[in-house]
DNA sequence: AATAACGTCAAG
DNA sequence: CTTGACGTTATT
């Protein structure tokens, strides 16, 4: 299933380092006789019938417990005492928790199978026609990722650095792996340092340029990453505004 | 040095 | 507001 290969968390050795250099890897023949109907705006604006989204919102109690207690929180940078609560309340661990529920409902071929229409029984999809390929089953009809549910789901990405249980221990090493030292986070002296990918976020974890959106085609020129793979991090306002303001400013870009 | 990509700004 | 272009920074 192309979701598990696309999404396959940090644990696959190829991903560990891919926010430090993602491989630039060859589009794949079909991607390049593309003719799918749908543009970016398409998927990012369809809603996720597939998964309950209030389930999400309201987790069971099973989930609480994962997600409690204080002590439970993975190791994290100094230099972010409050990145790890979110502002509505909702802890941010709960919150990966309710991620990767979605992911893991995402993994469940009965569900795939159903929110894709049943189009058919072909492992093909990885190879699907489009620009949307692997990143459909995120922002499109069987991924909840669509940004339009994170103000649903309280959740937050600012500070981006949520991370899953699932996603083991390693979490700030992780993060120092992929350059997050004090410097480059521009917290201290000059605050003009470039902000690096979180690593985290769907489109960073997407490992292929798509090819087709304007940043890929304009990439010697533009000199912009793939829309597709733009870290939702990123796309924010370093210290911009509160997650309301955040959320109705979003920009896909 | 080459390459990737973030930040910013101007044009549409 | 969105998009493209360019300067700049970071990495290899």
């Amino acid at each position: 299933m192309s979701t598990a290969v696309d999404i396959a968390g940090p644990s696959s050795p190829d991903q560990a380092h891919s926010s430090a250099k993602i491989p630039n890897e060859p589009l794949r023949p079909s991607l390049k006789r593309s003719s799918h109907p749908y543009s970016l705006s398409h998927y990012i604006s369809t809603p996720s019938p597939a998964v309950d989204v209030k389930s999400l919102i309201q987790p069971s109690p099973a989930q609480h417990r994962a997600a409690q207690p204080t002590n439970a929180k993975p190791r994290r940078a100094p230099s972010w005492p409050d990145m790890w609560e979110s502002p509505s309340g909702l802890h941010l661990a709960h919150a990966a928790e309710l991620l990767m529920r979605a992911g893991l409902l995402a993994l469940t071929p009965a569900t795939t199978e159903q929110a894709r229409g049943g189009s058919g029984p072909e492992e093909e999809e990885e190879d699907a026609p489009g620009c949307g390929t692997d990143f459909q089953p995120f922002l499109g009809a069987w991924f909840p990722f669509s940004p339009a549910l994170f103000p649903l789901a309280g959740f937050q990405m600012g500070g981006g650095h949520w991370r899953s249980a699932a996603m083991g221990t390693e979490g700030i090493e992780g993060l120092v792996a992929e350059g997050y030292s004090p410097g480059s986070l521009g917290a201290g002296s000059g605050g003009k340092r470039k902000r690096k990918r979180c690593g985290e976020c769907v489109p960073c974890r997407r490992q292929t340029n798509c090819e087709q959106c304007s940043s890929c085609r304009n990439r010697k020129r533009g000199h912009q990453i793939c829309k597709y793979r733009k870290c939702e991090e990123l796309k924010r306002k370093p210290g911009g505004p509160g997650f309301e303001s955040r959320v109705s400013g979003f920009r896909w870009r």
